[in-house]
Parts: C-alpha cells; structure tokens; sequence
DNA sequence: TGTACATCAGTGAACGCGCGTTCACTGATGTAC
DNA sequence: TGTACATCAGTGAACGCGCGTTCACTGATGTAC
C-alpha cells in the first residue's frame, strides 16, 4: 500500500502555481479569441502572462491541451456575461435580454473578452475530438438558457428554438465582424436582433404572460 | 509613343499561363475552406495543383494574394451554387429553397466546397481591408437575392431580413460543423430551418401571391 | 533564531522543423530565316 | 522543311525565420535540526 504525504508546502506552492496556470489561461483565453487557434503561439501567451515561454511546459503538456482548456474557459466566461446574470427576468423578458447584449457593438468590438462561437467557430470544426466535446457541452448549456425561457414565454420547440437562436446571434456576430463596410456590419446586428425579436411572443403579453407564469410556478 | 507589339504566342502561351493560374486558384479554393486561412501552405496548394512549389511566384505576388482571389472565386462559386438556378421559383418559395439548400448535410459535410462564410467567418474578420472587402460584396450580392424574393413575398424590411437570414443561415452551418455529437449537429440544421421558415409567409397563400404578383411585374 | 540543504517554478539558450520566398536552371514551345 | 536561337512556365535546392518543444540552470522559498 502506497502511502502519499502532502506536507503544508504542497499546497502552498500548488496554489501559487495555480495562480500562474490562471494566469496562462487568460492570457491564451483572450489571444485565442482574437487571433485563432493557428494565430496563438506560446510564446507570445506567456509573455502576456508575465513569464518567459521556457515556463510553459511546467503548466501544460501541450500547446493543444492549454487551448482546449482556455477554450473551455472562454466558453464558461462568455455564458456567464452574455447569458447570465439578467437579474429578474424570465421568458421572452430574459431571451430579449440575452440577445440584445449578445448582438451589441461592444460584443463585436471585443472578440476577445467575447463568445468564442463566433470567435472560434470555423477552427473549432477543424480540431480534435477534445475541443470539439467542449463544444458540445457549453452549446447545450447556452441553449438550456434560452430554451428554460423559451418555453415560460410559451414558444413552441422551445429546445429547437434556442438552437436556431444561438445560430443567429453567433452568425451575425461573426459576419458583423468579417464585413469591412461599418454600417453593413451595423445593418447585420440590427437585422439579426429584429428576426430574433420578432420570432417571441408580443412584449406586452408576454410580460403579463411570463409574471404569471413565473408567480404561478415559483422558480 | 511606345507601341507595345503582341504576337500571336503572347496570347496562345498567356491561355496555357492562365489555365494554370486557374488551376492553382481551385486548390487553393477548396483548401483554404477546409483548412482556414492560416492553415493551408504554399507548397500544399501546388502539390494539389500538380505543380512543384518553386513556380508558384510566376502566377502570384504573394501567398496574401492568392488566398483573397481564391476566397473571392469561392465565394462567388458558393453564391451559385447555393443561391443560384433554383428554377422557377421566385419569391417565398424560393427563400425556402435556398435555405433548405444551404442548410443541408451534404453542406455541411462538405466545407472545402461549401460557402465561405461558415467555413472562413473567423478568419475573415482578422484579415486585411482587402479580403474584407471581398466579403462586403459577395455579401451584398447573396443579401439581394434574398431580398428580392422576401420583397416578392410580401416580407417587411426584406433588406434586414436578408442579412438575418443569412446570419441565421451562416451560424447554423457553422455551429452545425463545431460541434462533435452527430445528433446535436443534426438537430442545429433542423431547427435553423424551422426558424428560417417560421419567419416567412405561409406556403399556401404564398405560392399564390408570389405567382400572380410574378406574372404581374414580369420578370 | 540560525544554518545547511532540498525543491521546483521559472529562465533562456538551443533543437528540429515547416513555412513563405528566392533564384539559378531546364526544357518544351515558338520564332526567324 | 530544316536549323539556330529566344522565351518563359515550371523545377528543385536553398534562404531566413518563427514556431513548438527540450533542457541544463538558477534562485526564491520552504524544511530540518
């Protein structure tokens, strides 16, 4: 039987290393998101982070694992600011609020504090199984968002729904982005966030709608 | 004065010349869509073009060349063949018909031959003005396709609507194409359908008024 | 408290390797007469 | 028709360069006693 001590210092020196790894993450999160997976190099990542490239392989085992991770972690980030805290909405009120931060200029301005979808949606088909799993995972969270308010709003497929959203609001930030022309790209967010807006429920009934709702079922 | 003389050869060997600058042009086409901007070399794009990599320079200033002729060709190569000969159809109709092309498996299983708005979204907004500018008008021409046709079906704001559609129409490939579950991926092309659809007039009474504001306007 | 020692996160030089690009050359194709 | 010559699309070796990765090392931090 193997017995493994973990004396104070472990720790200790674990949580400042997990400090530094932090720090990496973030640092390749964000250059990730503006440059692309191919557009990153380590080097240019650790020196955001403080450190010289030498250092990396103390944190990571590969270039390709430390991208899977930070495009994990972008992916968690970005749900949290567009998709949540939307204080007390519900239903067509939350789905309204959702996208019209999600389609915003500061969104489109800010590929890489922003969603990695639209960041990173072409290189992500092209890489392995991993990202591709982390994917998966955060769309589906994203959409359960969407669909829980979907359906309080009444829409019908509300799981549906919230997947042809999420298509729209991560399409017309992208194109919004490729375009060169300013006011096309201002057109696009505008169009997209009409077509959302106009596939939910009138806002006045769905107010009263979604109160009652919310009140009735009390969650 | 300079009279710039040009025998027949001149003209005979530029034809030969061009085929293979077209040649180069299609392999780097379809690479480009698989790969993405920074993933295709040089020497690759040659080799598939049956060519060594040393002549390369003789057809083109600069790989940043290629790589914006090449998207501009598949683009326009996309926009026939996803957007183009759809028949007879005009107005609603065909708006279901573009959509349900585009948004389809074969196209999504096939990138290197597909539309480069999925395939190259992302990278497209990193690049310069110039592939930028590209994209601007082969956006515009595909939005005016749409629009046209959402106009002959009674659609408001169909210049909008275009660009959403087309948003809707992008993200929905794209996200079709990141995500690694077969189901999850099948169920995105689906829903954005749906969506799509939902957002036109009904079929029945569509056909109807498309026809006969058709054979109206005449043309 | 003080001293000798151990650890290991981080340093920075060095490594292959593949890339975009260059260039001296070749040989098929055409011209001149 | 036949021969000498010119052209230039395409060849293939070579170039710097930046990349991901490796590795001997350093020095701050902690432990042992």
């Amino acid at each position: 039987m193997m017995v493994i001590i973990y004396p104070a210092r472990v720790t200790v020196r674990a949580g400042r290393k997990a400090e530094t790894r932090d720090r990496i993450l973030e640092a390749a999160a964000r250059l990730l998101r503006e440059r692309g997976f191919e557009g990153v190099g380590v080097a240019e990542i650790m020196d955001q982070a403080g450190l010289t490239h030498g250092g990396f392989y103390a944190h990571f085992a590969s270039k390709a694992d430390l991208l899977r991770d930070a495009f994990a972690g972008a992916a968690r980030a970005a749900r949290a600011r567009y998709f949540g805290s939307l204080g007390e909405r519900r239903g067509a009120e939350w789905v309204r609020g959702a996208v019209r931060r999600y389609l915003s200029r500061s969104h489109r301005d800010d590929p890489g504090g922003g969603c990695p979808y639209p960041a990173l949606g072409n290189d992500t088909a092209r890489r392995g199984a991993d990202v591709r799993r982390v994917m998966d995972d955060e769309l589906r969270k994203s959409a359960r968002g969407f669909e829980i308010n979907l359906e309080e709003a009444g829409v019908a497929r509300a799981s549906d729904r919230a997947l042809a959203l999420l298509s729209l609001c991560a399409g017309g930030v992208a194109l919004a982005r490729a375009v060169h022309d300013p006011k096309l790209s201002e057109q696009i967010l505008t169009a997209c966030r009409q077509l959302a807006m106009e596939s939910l429920p009138e806002p006045a009934e769905t107010d009263r709608a979604a109160r009652q709702r919310a009140g009735k079922e009390s969650r």
